[in-house]
DNA sequence: ACCCGTGCTGTTAGCGGTAACATTAGCGCA
DNA sequence: TGCGCTAATGTTACCGCTAACAGCACGGGT
């Protein structure tokens, strides 16, 4: 109440205040804001001046709960601290731009309980659709988005079963993509390092994946190790050094994302390890940092910013008209860098 | 249509229902939904249960509506693709975290129109406040948030004026800084590189304070290099490739941020130049990833954290009371790291 | 002349909640 | 016994906007 503002504004605007600004009814200046019917271009110009001048901004508010249209897309994802997901976020955007649908951001840590609480804020809002990160959520969510009556779309991952449609790849079968390539290359003491995260079902799922192909080859991992929180590039880095004390005889290590891969091989290259000679290197994702490395990481392309688009293409195209949950699977191409052995 | 989804839910619920469910009124069921009020015992069980069984998710959109409050913050940043703003983010979560008040996230690709539309929109929403990175807007948007009767928080950088109140540090002085500690330390041929963004502020401010503490001590830049786009460390390291060929008596680089910074380091170890005896490098930011590098990069820590916590705080202060714009400078804290010669 | 379509504008009735006030029952106490 | 008080619940009037329909002037076809 001290500061001076221009215009001092006690009270919000409303349309109201337009239509009383311009003498036209407040339906009119409605349909003028809102490019809708048919309004003559002499009245439009003195509305849109009016509102221009009085610095309104509509309440959309009143104006979802008027016409029950909301253009909000509710995205829930576990993190920000890595860069997969505004990546994702980035694909997702980028195709809403001109759908007059927007993307509002719910962040979850990983935590089913957050994500329970997240959904239901955002379920409050009365969105147009949801895109909701992994295939696994609480009995609650799930009937929650059931129930919704919206597009629903789980990304990143299909190995599983969606509540309505789902983009994603096969974090199983790019595991055993990758040992197999490994296998290919002629390694065999193969060590697994991730993050002991008990929620990162989707590197849970690539490890099985791993494992098995291991299995079928008469492997099985000579060692592992797993982090929680901090600096991925100092935990690979740390983890290598442990790994490569405790099994020195290891000739592979599988890193379950580049940023510990990343640590690993900037470790493996200030030992003067012979990579990929004596020891490859694998991670996963295709994080651009990758590029500025001394040598190329082998990685897995997650397929990040085709799953954003894709997604948002459901919801947007639903929200014009069709049902029924469809599941896109797309697939991650496997680039070798310069961490294994040729052939 | 097709899909079968539990209990069929052709029309979404309202309060309506659960009153019926439970044979109360309809305020009744909103005061047990929102905890206010008096409601015994017996009839707060009876209607939670019957919330709970249909599966009832509240209408935010009528309840903001009814009782002209929103429990939504707007945070409008620049980009998420750096890690910078994902901290940032962190601390106003955090902080928001424990007052029902909760973050919206709109991104601007550092570009002042989009800004405007991201505002307008989220201002559409009246939120209960918001917080906006930066200083610089354009003429309609600080206009409309300074119309907006909300409390407005502008972020990370002081140097300028505030719509309201604002939270960060000075990028200028923090340019002066570094450039002081690069003289004492004996350098004097001295280099920069960054981006060539022209929307970005403090980058372009930190420069403006680096080159004048260098006046002062009788040194301009011996050179100076700019990107746009692209893998921030690949950039770094070739950008140091080529202002090290052109200009081979080079001293130290003075990077914009420290991602390209960690991308020279890496050039220059593989190069085998004495770091920091031949040439001294730094960066700015702090970001986490320089943890894991084989040596620490000087740099200069930006408070994203703390400037998130204080925005929320605030915000969530005057939610409840307090009117009037406060700025609060932060101060960096200079970690020389292992990339600046001792004294 | 009549009717009907078309272009423009206004009127009415909500959307699904909540603030504020009204109502009722039950109780202690003078 | 009756008053005032509190606890528990209901009633009414919006919040600011938009869907749906109504009104009206004008013009052209028949």
């Amino acid at each position: 109440m001290t500061r001076p503002t221009s215009s001092d504004p006690k009270r919000t605007l409303t349309l109201r205040d337009v239509s009383e600004a311009s003498g036209v009814s407040e339906m009119t200046v409605s349909r003028v804001l809102r490019n809708r019917g048919d309004v003559s271009v002499a009245t439009r110009e003195r509305v849109l001046e009016a509102a221009r001048s009085l610095g309104y901004v509509p309440n959309k508010i009143a104006g979802a709960l008027a016409s029950q249209r909301v253009n909000l897309v509710g995205v829930i994802i576990p993190s920000l601290s890595n860069m997969v997901f505004p990546e994702v976020l980035a694909g997702i955007s980028d195709t809403l731009e001109d759908t007059g649908l927007q993307p509002v951001v719910g962040v979850t840590n990983y935590s089913p309980e957050r994500e329970e609480t997240v959904i239901y804020e955002m379920l409050s809002w009365r969105p147009s659709g949801m895109i909701v990160a992994g295939l696994e959520h609480s009995e609650a969510s799930r009937a929650m988005l059931a129930q919704a009556g919206i597009p629903i779309v789980e990304i990143m991952d299909i190995d599983g079963e969606a509540v309505d449609s789902a983009v994603g790849i096969s974090h199983y079968r790019a595991g055993r993509q990758m040992a197999e390539a490994i296998i290919a290359a002629g390694y065999r003491r193969i060590a697994f390092l991730g993050t002991m995260m008990p929620h990162d079902h989707r590197a849970r799922k690539r490890l099985k994946g791993f494992e098995e192909a291991l299995a079928k080859a008469g492997l099985t991992l000579a060692d592992s190790e797993f982090y929680s929180g901090g600096s991925a590039l100092l935990k690979g880095r740390e983890m290598t050094e442990a790994i490569l004390k405790r099994s020195p005889d290891i000739d592979f290590l599988y890193y379950s994302n580049d940023m510990i891969g990343a640590g690993g091989l900037l470790y493996c290259l200030a030992q003067g390890i012979d990579v990929p000679g004596k020891i490859g290197l694998a991670g996963f994702n295709g994080v651009e940092l990758l590029d500025g490395l001394p040598r190329r990481l082998a990685t897995m392309d997650a397929c990040r910013l085709e799953i954003g688009r894709r997604a948002a293409q459901i919801i947007a195209g639903k929200h014009e008209g069709t049902i029924g949950g469809e599941v896109i699977e797309l697939f991650p191409t496997l680039e070798p860098g310069d961490t294994i052995r040729k052939g």
